[in-house]
DNA sequence: GTTCCTGCAAAAGCTTTGCAGAAGA
DNA sequence: TCTTCTGCAAAGCTTTTGCAGGAAC
């Protein structure tokens, strides 16, 4: 089963990206994660596997990640941004009581609007916000 | 034809708001434009009416109606965040090229996500980036 | 009189920019 | 050697917070 994780280096090489190690690592991170880290955390993780790490280098990396297409940007709470490695179609569902994530698979393609055919659509987002099955759980736990 | 701007005063009331002339203004304003403005923008354009508005009155008073529902925040570019009051179910379509945002007519209720049936949703947001029609014609022109 | 609201200033936090030194071709 | 990349520091911008004065009830 391909999960995007196995040859971080060729893919860098597709979009004619030079092979750093900054750059093979926090790919290797955005691939192997589900969580969507916000640049914080991405920085902080790879701190233990490259010491000297600038937060600027990780802000540089996503931003040429992005715009060659190797990631997404949510922006789905406002002020700190999170990454996404850009895989299959699902959406994302926020919680509004603990901030989590969650993906959930979803067919992005039968998303349509007719009001748009005369423009060029190259990205389709779908996102919920709400409360997660855990934070219910614990809402009807303390009443 | 009902277009959310009749009776500002009535609608603070509903939320229990006090109905100031900045909160007035405010709701006013959202419900008036179509165009999604960012803090900066209302407080540009309202200064003409009070010229001694502050900046964290509108922040303020746009995080008391989001606290109460009666906008939504939207947060598709990163960085600022833009206002929308709350009317009927649309998505937004945001031009990668000119950074417009149109609204875009959408059955919210019909896009589903089996995974999410012990969540609580009650925010769906649909949003696609791309390139708007007026660009397109624009780029074709100086080619 | 008490509570709530406004607006100024300052602080906080995320992101970008400039630049010198290092690494790679 | 020349180009590209990294990382530090500083700057830029949006948003939040604290607080004193004012308005509303």
């Amino acid at each position: 089963m391909k999960n995007g994780f196995e040859d971080i280096p060729a893919k860098l090489a597709e979009r004619k990206i030079r092979p750093s190690i900054q750059r093979i690592k926090v790919l290797e991170y955005l691939s192997k994660t589900e969580c969507h880290p916000t640049v914080e955390k991405i920085y902080q993780d790879l701190l233990n596997d490259i010491p000297t790490l600038s937060k600027s280098t990780v802000y540089n990396t996503l931003k040429l990640f992005y715009d060659t297409g190797l990631i997404k940007i949510l922006n789905i709470e406002g002020y700190e941004s999170r990454y996404d490695s850009v895989t299959q179609n699902h959406g994302h569902f926020i919680c509004a009581e603990c901030g989590a994530i969650y993906n959930f698979k979803i067919d992005i393609d039968l998303v349509e609007a007719e009001e748009l055919t005369d423009f060029k659509v190259f990205d389709k987002n779908v996102y919920f916000k709400g409360i997660c099955q855990k934070c219910l759980l614990n809402i009807n736990l303390n009443n």
